[in-house]
DNA sequence: ATGTCC
């Protein structure tokens, strides 16, 4: 399948699949083409625009791997009006995302003792690790018929966060259309865990603001050299991927009763306008308002162990919330004049300067593009140009891996994984069940971030870098 | 990503 990659831009890699006339690109540095060995994931991409009503071009990121169906790092954008929706499309983690607050700490002014005091702090409101339902009780049963309906406003109006984070959420934290009666039983069942970060590649991290590329727009977003700042890693846990699951079955029966199967499992679909297509939608927009909360009960409980371990308010600490942005969501959206379902799994959509749908703060500037790299490595703020058309306005999601979990977990030692995250402040019981999230398991950040920066697709704002990482463990085996 | 095999 690599072998069927042309070149035909600065870091674009095409073909065009002959039977359905969908094309599909490729971002890849020269570096990463040459190292790219998922031909999986391309086939994955290849089977995509094979689905009925797809738009072309099928697009795979820089950091893409091997997925569910449609790879990590893919945009799969379907005609809404004949156009099909596929769960496996969006992704196990509905809207696994990422927000970023500001604050007016400098980072010289907090140790690593201090670090991985808050850290603690935190710790001890927020669970990590797979499995782990809400620490505080009365978010273990929300009401989630007001989580889908109302989204971040409803726990902003009881207490946990500011009026003015709703403005700084893709969506205010409510995508449209959420309805908690078409989320099937057994994942209502799962929905225990708001204010919980999992495990895998989320996590929370404090560090500081390493690099300014553009100086204005940085201002703008109140990013300042050497400031210190929270980045969240977390999406809608175990309800969202019971939904995936759930839903992938249903539409894989729905395929298979109209005979129009789609070539994978994990690409099963139904049309957008069937009953099974609305469904899911219904059930994503709760499990994406779940996450959306999720993020925003995780950024008060953040504020608590600041001014806890601190000692000053809240005000004096800042703690603003820059952005809050989506990775694996399906969204509707207007694209060359056509409405289109654009499904994003491991994509960042990035919006540029202008563009409507930005949110009032962000109109002029663009909004915040946040890419979270591994742990121990660094982070970055971009925003779209104009260019980024060529994707549906989308950009990469984070690092992405090179190697397996299992390969990570049997080519790392603890010892190994505490050197490629030297002088980063580790909040974690087990390192051993840590091994597949080390660094030298992902590609090099800075890599494909600037696969994209060359393309001319975005430009980079700042860059992050980690003083101190609380992650959730999963398996050691 | 995930009560990582109901």
């Amino acid at each position: 399948m690599k072998a069927k990659l042309k070149p035909v831009s600065t870091n674009c890699y095409a073909f065009t699949n002959p039977e359905s006339k969908v094309e599909i690109h490729v971002y890849l540095s020269p570096g990463l083409f040459q190292d790219f060995g998922e031909d999986e994931a391309i086939n994955q991409l290849y089977n995509a625009s094979l689905l009925p009503g797809v738009v072309s071009p099928v697009i795979g990121m820089p950091d893409i791997h091997t997925g569910f169906g449609l790879p990590i790092g893919g945009v799969m954008a379907t005609d809404y009006e004949t156009g099909v929706v596929s769960a496996g499309a969006v992704g196990m983690d509905i809207n696994c995302g990422v927000r970023l607050l500001t604050t007016r700490i400098d980072a010289g002014e907090i140790n690593k003792e201090k670090i991985s005091k808050i850290l603690d702090a935190i710790s001890s409101r927020v669970p990590s690790g797979v499995g782990k339902s809400s620490a505080v009780k009365a978010l273990r049963k929300p009401d989630l018929d007001a989580v889908a309906q109302i989204g971040v406003e409803y726990f902003v109006r009881a207490g946990f966060g500011r009026k003015e984070d709703l403005e700084r959420i893709e969506d205010r934290g409510c995508i449209p259309g959420g309805d908690a009666a078409a989320v099937p039983k057994a994942a209502r069942e799962r929905a225990d865990q708001l204010a919980t970060i999992g495990g895998g590649n989320h996590f929370i991290e404090i560090g500081r603001v390493a690099k300014v590329f553009d100086q204005e727009t940085a201002e703008r977003f109140g990013l300042f050299k050497d400031m210190v700042y929270v980045l969240i890693h977390t999406g809608s846990r175990g309800l969202g991927h019971q939904i995936c699951t759930d839903y992938s079955r249903i539409m894989w029966e729905h395929s298979e009763r109209n005979g129009s199967k789609a070539p994978v499992k994990g690409l099963a679909c139904a049309p957008v306008f069937s009953e099974d297509g609305q469904n899911y939608l219904k059930a994503m927009a709760c499990a994406a308002n779940y996450a959306f909360c999720n993020r925003q009960l995780i950024t008060h409980f953040v504020r608590e162990a600041f001014v806890e371990v601190l000692k000053k308010p809240e005000s004096e600490l800042g703690l603003d919330l820059l952005y809050d942005v989506a990775h694996n969501i399906a969204k509707k959206e207007k694209h060359g004049g056509r409405w289109l379902l654009v499904h994003r799994k491991g994509a960042t959509r990035a919006l540029p300067a202008g563009h409507g749908d930005n949110p009032p703060c962000y109109r002029d500037t663009g909004h915040p593009a946040i890419i979270p790299g591994s742990m121990g490595t660094a982070s970055y703020v971009l925003v779209g140009l104009p260019e980024i058309h060529r994707t549906f306005c989308s950009v990469n999601h984070g690092a992405g891996r090179v190697m397996s979990r299992k390969r990570a977990k049997s080519e790392f030692t603890r010892e190994q994984l505490l050197e490629q995250t030297k002088n980063v402040v580790i909040a974690a019981s087990n390192l051993k069940a840590l091994l597949d999230e080390a660094p030298l398991a992902y590609k090099d950040i800075d890599e494909v971030v600037f696969t994209l920066v060359d393309a001319g697709l975005t430009k980079p704002v700042v860059k992050l870098k980690p003083m101190g990482v609380l992650k959730g463990e999963g398996d050691e085996s």
